[in-house]
DNA sequence: TTTATTTACGAAACCGTTTTCGGGAATCAG
DNA sequence: CTGATTCCCGAAAACGGTTTCGTAAATAAA
C-alpha cells in the first residue's frame, strides 16, 4: 500500500532519512529551505507516514478506546459523536468495543489493552462486572481509564456521571405529585452502581413522601426482552398493579408500553411512566413519554476531554477528576394527571 | 506499559528470539517440548505481543475501519453491531469514524488509510458525496472498499445494499391501496442513490397507478433539523396538503409527526405516513408507525464477511460481490384506513 | 561408511519511523 | 588568528516483532 515513504522522500530529494523526518517534523536543526523542499516534495507523492511504525517508536498510538456494552442505546450511541467530535479535533482515532453485557468479553478486551494498542480507554462496565481486578491491573500500571456513565465505585480513577440519585429522586416525586401511590421501580442489573444509585433516589423519595416501599415493587429485569416482557406482564396483570413506573434504562419502555398495551392498561390514566431515556421520539410515542433525559453528548464530551488531558500531561491526575452532569426531566403526557 | 516482550521471554528461557517467535505461532521447525516450554512462560507473564512491531512487519493491521455519517441513526448503530459481531470472531478491530455527512471529512479519513493503519474498510458515503476520486484512488491501489447501504454507483467494488427501488415502490403502492391520492416524497439528498432508487420506485407505483406525479411532491429534506421543520409545515399547512407520505429516512419521521401534531393533522385519517426505519420504538408511537425496515444488522454482517473474504484470500473480486438483502414492510396504525 | 536429508535452533536483516550522537562548516568572541 | 558556539546534517541505534538464511546435530538413505 503505502508506496512512498521516509526513505523514498530522502533518495529523491539527496538527504538523508533522519534528516528528513526531522524536516516533517519541522525541527530546529534544520535549515528552512531544506525543510521548504521536503514539505514540497512531500505533499507532491501524497506522503502518509506509517502510523504503526511510529506507534512501535513512540510508543504512544494516537488511538484511544471506547468500550460499551451496546451501541444501539441511544444514550451510547450519542456518547460516542461526542467521544468523537473530540477525538476527531485532537487527531486520535477510535476503537469501538462491544461487550454485549458480557463480563468475559469486557475482561478480554482491558487485557489486550496491555500491549500498546490504545493510550487510554473510555469505558461503561456491564451490567455482570462485579468483579475488577481486570480494570485494576490496567489502573495500576498507569494506562488511561476512564469511566463514562457506568462506573466501577470500588475504582478510584476518573469518571463521569450524570446525578442518577437526584434525578431518579425528583421523576419519584413527580410521579408522587401526579398521585401515584403504588410506584414500581424497574431495574436492570443488582450490581451496577448506576441501577442502584437510581434505585436509592427512588426509595428516598419514596420514604421522604411517607410512601411505604416494598421489595415487590423493584422489578428485576434482565437483557432479555422476551423475559422482561412476560415478567412485565404479570407484574400488570395484578389487580394490585403499579400506578406507577420508573424505568431505569430505555430499552425497557418498549416493552412496559406492548405489556399496557397488551393488557388494557391505559397511560397515563392506569399506570403513569417514566423512564430514563434518550430516545429522540419520546416526544411521539403514544402518549408522549415523560424522560430523565442524559446528557449523553456532553458526557462523552467531557470524558474525551479528561483523557485527552491526562495523554497530554503525564503528571495529570485521574484520580481526582470526577464530573457529574445533570440530567433532565422532561415531562410529557405518559405522566400527565388530567387525560 | 507492556514490560515484557520476546527478549525478555528470551532471556528467562535461554532461547533467541527468532525461536520464541516461532514457538508461539506454532512453526513446524521447534520441537514440541521448547513450544511448551515458551507457551507456559508465555502464559505465567502474561505476555501480549506489541500489535504495531507486527503490524509494521507484516504490512496487515488486523483492524478495519466504518466510515458513516453518523452513529445516532438506529440503522447504523445496528449496523455496526453486525460488523463487531463478524470482525470480534475474527480477531480484527474496528475504528470508527464519523463524517456527519460532510465530504472533506470523508476525503480526509480515506486519505489516511493509504498509511497502512487498516486492512480494509466498510462505508457508507456522505449525502454530499458525488466526486469519488477518493475512494476511486483506493480500489485502484488494491485496497478493500466496501460499501454497504450508501453506495457509490460509479465504483465496481463490493455493495451491501438492500432493495430499495422495491421496498419504496411496495410502500407507495401500499398508500395508494389506503386510498391516498396525494403521495410526498421526503427525499434528503440529490446525489445519493439510495435516496434516488427510492425516488424511483415510488415515482413508478405512481405511474403504474395512473397517479399523475408532480415535482411539488417531491420534498428535499436536509441535514438540518430546524429548516426541515418549517419546510415540512409549509407543505403540511397547504389546504391541498399530502395524504400520503414516505419519507426516505429516519430521523424525518419524528418532525413530520412534530408538524401534523402543530398543525392539527390527524394521522392516519388526514395524512397516512409510512417511513424507512429500524426504530424499535415505532410501533409505540402515536399512532404507531408503519415502517420500511432495513436489514440493518444482517447488512453489517454481510459486509463484514465480505471484507474478511477478501482478506483471506487476495485473488477475491471484490466487484463481483453484489449483495441486496430486502427490507420489509411493516403495516402499523399510521397508514391504517379505517380509524 | 559416506552422503543426503531432516530437525531445531540462532544470527541477522527487515518493516518505517524517531531520536541520540557526532561532526564538519560557518559564525562569533576574544 | 585561535577557540568556542551555532547551524545543519548524516550515521546509527532503537522500537518489538517476523522472516530469511545459515548451520550443527541427528537421522535416513545409499
Amino acid at each position: 500500500m503505502a508506496n512512498v515513504n521516509l526513505k523514498k522522500l530522502a533518495g529523491e530529494l539527496n538527504l538523508s532519512v533522519s534528516t528528513v523526518s526531522k524536516a516533517l517534523m519541522n525541527s530546529h536543526e534544520i535549515s528552512i529551505e531544506t525543510k521548504e523542499r521536503v514539505l514540497l516534495l512531500a505533499k507532491q507523492l501524497n506522503y502518509i507516514p506509517n502510523p504503526y511504525a511510529s506507534s512501535l517508536r513512540r510508543k504512544t498510538s494516537k488511538t484511544i478506546a471506547v468500550v460499551i456494552p451496546e451501541v444501539a442505546d441511544s444514550f451510547f450511541s450519542i456518547a460516542i459523536n461526542g467521544i468523537e467530535s473530540i477525538a476527531q479535533d485532537k487527531g486520535y482515532h477510535v476503537l469501538i468495543y462491544l461487550t454485549h453485557e458480557n463480563f468475559l468479553k469486557e475482561k478480554a478486551i482491558l487485557n489486550d489493552f496491555q500491549s500498546g494498542r490504545v493510550d487510554g480507554v473510555l469505558m461503561s462496565v456491564t451490567s455482570e462486572t462485579v468483579d475488577t481486578v481486570h480494570i485494576h491491573d490496567l489502573c495500576s500500571r498507569g494506562f488511561p481509564v476512564i469511566f463514562f456513565d457506568r462506573v466501577c465505585e470500588d475504582i478510584e480513577t476518573a469518571k463521569i456521571t450524570t446525578d442518577d440519585f437526584e434525578s431518579s429522586y425528583k421523576a419519584t416525586k413527580h410521579l408522587i405529585e401526579c398521585g401515584c401511590h403504588k410506584i414500581a421501580f424497574l431495574s436492570f442489573s443488582k450490581s451496577l452502581s448506576i441501577s442502584n444509585k437510581r434505585m436509592e433516589g427512588y426509595k428516598q423519595a419514596l420514604a421522604d413522601n411517607k410512601i411505604k416501599s416494598t421489595d415487590a415493587d423493584l422489578i428485576y429485569c434482565t437483557n432479555d426482552d422476551a423475559y422482561n416482557y412476560t415478567l412485565l406482564k404479570t407484574v400488570m396483570a395484578q389487580k394490585k398493579h403499579p400506578d406507577g413506573i420508573i424505568a431505569s434504562v430505555e430499552k425497557l419502555t418498549t416493552t412496559i408500553y406492548l405489556v399496557c398495551k397488551e393488557l388494557k392498561r391505559a397511560i397515563p390514566r392506569d399506570v403513569k411512566i417514566v423512564s430514563f431515556s434518550n430516545l429522540q421520539s419520546a416526544l411521539i410515542l403514544n402518549p408522549a413519554l415523560t424522560t430523565i433525559t442524559q446528557p449523553a453528548f456532553e458526557m462523552g464530551q467531557a470524558a474525551a476531554t479528561v483523557l485527552f488531558k491526562a495523554l497530554e500531561k503525564s503528571s495529570f491526575n485521574l484520580k481526582k477528576e470526577k464530573y457529574v452532569i445533570p440530567s433532565t426531566l422532561i415531562i410529557r403526557d405518559s405522566t400527565r394527571m388530567a387525560l
